[in-house]
DNA sequence: ATAAGTGCAAAGAGTTTGCATGTTC
DNA sequence: GAACATGCAAACTCTTTGCACTTAT
């Protein structure tokens, strides 16, 4: 798949080197459509495979996957790091919901565009943003 | 001033107590137009007074003073808990520069009101959102 | 008098790092 | 076989908690 090129391209740039472990870990990361911390990955592998993949490698891996652009960092209000997909995923936000936990994504370019008008407003220049919208999703109301 | 009463009524509802810690908190806190971290008040009241406040206290305090709708958690990408007014303060988001560091605040209707499109057409109820631009503010582009 | 608050130090959670060992190139 | 990766445990950072002691009501 084209991510596991892109991820071979990038370790061969930086010196680094193709290993097991950072096949399995990508996999794992790709085949969770969900937003996951470095501990659920962990978890999911130990389970799935009985890997003895540890814990660093899975937090230093994630980190390689960013740097290569695969994966992005994403912070909510709970302290915990999480990772979601990056490669061919154009830029969207996030509705958080704080009942059933699920994150809806969402990209809106009136808003994007207001923002960009913003910005200059205040002579500020956008490198990125992020925007979520905490709430009750469709499903949590209707029980 | 008002926030100390605000703050007396709270204690008082819930059965807590004025202390001296407290109201030197309160007021350190409301001394700094920054966005502080427990930490930093820490420090803050450490040299101005050299008082002997724990910093325990100060995350405890930090605590109570969100509960009672005077200050408000600010989750950045660096891990770290800042607080910042809230009472008397009408929502507002943040621009927050890389370079030096600076927040500054803003506000925009126009985008609020797409915000709550955007969630109708999800189904979405929102109660409350977030929204950060980040990157290089006016000053230090010139620079 | 009693319930709550404080400071300290210890414990937690999440993440990073040092190091001996194992793998890739 | 040299350089990099790994797993483990220890270290680290930020925050919370347990406890003996103090303070506000």
């Amino acid at each position: 798949v084209k991510e596991t090129v892109i991820l071979q391209n990038y370790l061969a740039e930086h010196g680094c080197k193709i290993t097991g472990q950072r096949r399995r870990i990508l996999e794992a990361f790709l085949a969770t459509e969900e937003h996951v911390s470095a501990e659920e990955l962990y978890r999911k592998l130990k389970e799935n495979e009985g890997s003895g993949i540890g814990l660093a490698t899975v937090y230093r891996t994630l980190k390689l996957l960013c740097a290569s652009g695969l994966a992005r960092e994403l912070q909510l209000t709970d302290g915990v790091i999480r990772y979601e997909h990056h490669f061919d995923h154009e830029h969207h936000d996030h509705l958080v919901c704080l009942n059933c936990g699920r994150y809806i994504e969402v990209s809106d370019p009136q808003i994007e565009a207001l923002q960009e008008q913003l910005a200059q407003r205040n002579r500020f220049r956008i490198l990125h943003h992020r925007m979520e919208l905490y709430g009750i999703c469709g499903q949590c109301q209707e029980t």
